[in-house]
DNA sequence: TATTGCATACGAAATAAATCGTAATATGGC
DNA sequence: GCCATATTACGATTTATTTCGTATGCAATA
C-alpha cells in the first residue's frame, strides 16, 4: 500500500486554501480575485499556484468546463491539525497547554470566548 | 529610524534556536550534536546556518575565542507569539479562541493542565 | 618543529517556492 | 465564421533555503 505521504501546504498555498475552505469552491478568478485584497501578485501566479496544489492532490477540480472549479481536497481541520502540532513540537516544548496559555495571555479574548474555552475544559474534565 | 524588518526565522532556523533557548548558549558543535539526534546534516550544515542566523541578528555570538559561543538574539516568548499570530490569521480567521479550543480538543491535556488554564481564564475574566 | 585534529570561512550546488511572460485554446457576441 | 476576450498550459526566471566541499588557521602534542 502506498503512504500517504502529508504534503505540507507551504504559506501561498494556505492562503488559497483559505479562500477554498470559506467559498466551498472557486475558480482561479474568484480565488485570485479574494487575494488581491492582501496580496499582489498576477493572476498566472495563482493560476499557477493552484495547478500545482492540483498536482500535490491539495485541491481537486472539476475541469469539464473551461472555466475549472477547484475545492480544497484537504479539511480545514486536519490542517489546523498538522499545523497546531508542528508548532508545538517546534515552539512549544511538545507542549500545548503552554501554547494554549501562551495564545490566550497575548490577545485579549472577550468574556464570552472565555467562557467557551471553560465550557470546554469541564466537558474535558468530566471526561477523565 | 530604520525600521527592524522581523526576520521571520525558518525551520531549520527554528530547530536551532530551540536548542539555544534550552541551553541558553552553545557551541556550533553542541548545537550540531543536539540537532543529529533527531535530523541527519551535515557539521558545516549547521555551521553555515547558525552563520547565516549571526548575519540576519538571530543569534549573537562570542568569537573571542577559536570556538564561537552563539545566543539566542531573539527571546523564544517574541518567537512563539509571532508564529501564533500568523497562525492564528492564516489558519483560524483571526480567532485565538478557536485555535485554543482546536489545541484542547485534540491533544489529550492532564487535569493539572486543565487546571492551570482555568486559572488562567478566571484572572482574565476578573481583568475585564 | 611537523603533524594531526578541530574550528571557521566561504563559494557553489541542489532544492524548493513564487513569479511571470507568452502561447495555445475555447467561448460568446457580432 | 470571425474577432475579442478570458482562460489554461507551460517554460523560464528569480528568490529563498538547505546542503556540502574545500580552504585555511590555530593549538595541542608527538
Amino acid at each position: 500500500m502506498a503512504i500517504q505521504k502529508t504534503t505540507k501546504p507551504t504559506e501561498s498555498e494556505l492562503e488559497i486554501l483559505s479562500v477554498l475552505w470559506e467559498m466551498k469552491n472557486a475558480s482561479v478568478r474568484t480565488v485570485h480575485e479574494s487575494l488581491s485584497k492582501h496580496k499582489d501578485a498576477g493572476y498566472t501566479t495563482t493560476l499557477k499556484l493552484m495547478q500545482i496544489m492540483h498536482e500535490k492532490k491539495l485541491v481537486t477540480r472539476d475541469d469539464r468546463n473551461k472555466i475549472h472549479i477547484y475545492e480544497a481536497a484537504v479539511t480545514k481541520e486536519k490542517t489546523q491539525t498538522q499545523f497546531l502540532n508542528r508548532m508545538i513540537n517546534n515552539l512549544f516544548s511538545g507542549s500545548s497547554t503552554e501554547l494554549v496559555l501562551q495564545a490566550l495571555g497575548q490577545q485579549n479574548t472577550s468574556k464570552e470566548e472565555l467562557l467557551k474555552i471553560e465550557a470546554l475544559i469541564s466537558m474535558l474534565k468530566s471526561k477523565q
